[in-house]
DNA sequence: CTTGTGACCAGCA
DNA sequence: ATGCTGGCCACAA
């Protein structure tokens, strides 16, 4: 598997996930052929502008959103399509895609 | 629930 | 080549 051929696949995956529905890296990660959750956030952090993709359905393996620089944005984003965050900022099991 | 540790691998200085 | 750093994860303790 050469780099580009991973990214496209991680591409091609999170493109997948339906609309208020979220998936953690280390799903993302394993549905590739070798992909690293570590290169699933690093794939998501270079993402052009225009890119098209639903990125902010992408959140880590405790449920919440990490912490980066569109964190924000990111809960914002989700919070628009209907998904739930409780008080402690983790959004509901049942919403996780396969 | 919280921390700490090891594993993982592509970029970059 | 080496060393460090990441939108992380699983598994302790």
């Amino acid at each position: 598997m050469t780099r580009s051929e991973r990214l496209e696949q991680i591409y091609t995956i999170v493109a997948q996930i339906p609309a208020g529905r979220v998936t953690t890296y280390g799903r993302v990660a394993k549905m590739t052929d070798g992909a690293t959750a570590r290169m699933v956030g690093s794939a998501m952090r270079q993402l052009p502008a225009g890119h098209g993709l639903p990125w902010h359905r992408v959140i880590n393996a405790s449920r919440r959103v990490t912490e980066h620089g569109g964190a924000i944005d990111q809960r914002e984003k989700l919070r628009a399509e209907g998904v739930a965050f409780d008080a402690k900022g983790r959004v509901n099991a049942e919403l996780l895609w396969p």
